[in-house]
DNA sequence: TATTGTTATACTCTATAACTATA
DNA sequence: TATAGTTATAGAGTATAACAATA
């Protein structure tokens, strides 16, 4: 019945830095491979992946946001860069034609292949290269119960208190 | 001799998967959390942590950066915004004139003070809750071997290529 | 009325380059 | 010449609110 103490063990305080400092170190190093090695943003490198693993590469808005982006105009802004770039299109869905789908072009295929590999030796080089198999297995199995948790403790939004009600 | 093969295997996508969402999801809420408490950006609540946790409450900016901004007009900036706020002061160094001190004041402290509960109960029900004592000592070890590995391996700035030389 | 998405706008933050001053 | 820091400036990104259109 251990409510919420009011600090942290020696452990967890070296596991939320540690956390924290891969967290900056990783993201920053590969930010700069895909600005390098493709023009991308984070943001949009995600929001190209997702839509790389969706069934023929389309997907709509407001499922594409998902733990992307947390606005939905920031989605609408970076769709319109990724379309400008001819990376994606967007077409009003003819199921319901409130929504719009966007789709992978052969050309956002293309950058995602462009970029992939570089991403893929820096988490090697980064990350991996430092754990061992069984290391990576409980990285996994651990941050996969945290990531589970996250999603579906607070829905989305937990809000405890509001300003001015 | 295992050199960067050129793909992952599905453990080390789902710990990487995983490792990104909790990341993205645990930065958000925390973020929140910070600005409500204490209208503190993640960044300049990093700094203010960073100088808590100096000898009296002081440091060099160039010390100050270290991990949590990748440039010295952005840790002005942030500087700058701390010290209209009364939160830091910001004085040379008597021992090289070129330095600035800057220094947590009253009020800062009282600020981290104010922020710190909140932050610690965001860390308690949104990523402890959902692992055991042994899942956080695991955690703490391997993200702490991949921290360092981080810290040493590229100085800071591999920039294995320049544009336009 | 609720949902999907866009637009307008304002704001925060970051990075580059030029600059000053001290070591 | 190298280091510490600031300034100017420009650009990227985000969020809120108002809006339009469809369900």
């Amino acid at each position: 019945m251990d409510s919420t103490p009011s600090a942290l063990t020696p452990t967890q305080l070296g596991a939320y830095f540690a956390f924290t400092e891969v967290s900056s170190l990783l993201r920053h190093a590969v930010e700069q491979q895909l600005r390098d090695a493709g023009e991308l943003s984070y943001v949009q490198f995600q929001l190209l992946a997702r839509l790389g693993d969706a069934p023929e590469g389309r997907r709509r808005m407001t499922d594409l946001a998902d733990g992307v982006v947390y606005s939905r105009s920031g989605l609408t802004y970076q769709a319109q860069l990724l379309e400008k770039r001819g990376l994606v299109t967007r077409t009003p869905s003819p199921d319901d034609e409130r929504s719009t789908v966007v789709a992978l072009t052969d050309a956002g295929r293309a950058v995602l292949a462009t970029v992939f590999p570089g991403h893929i030796e820096a988490l090697h080089t980064l990350l991996f290269a430092a754990l061992s198999d069984a290391d990576v297995d409980e990285l996994a199995r651990i941050l996969g119960r945290a990531a589970e948790h996250l999603r579906t403790t607070p829905p989305r939004s937990a809000a405890p208190r509001r300003r001015k009600v």
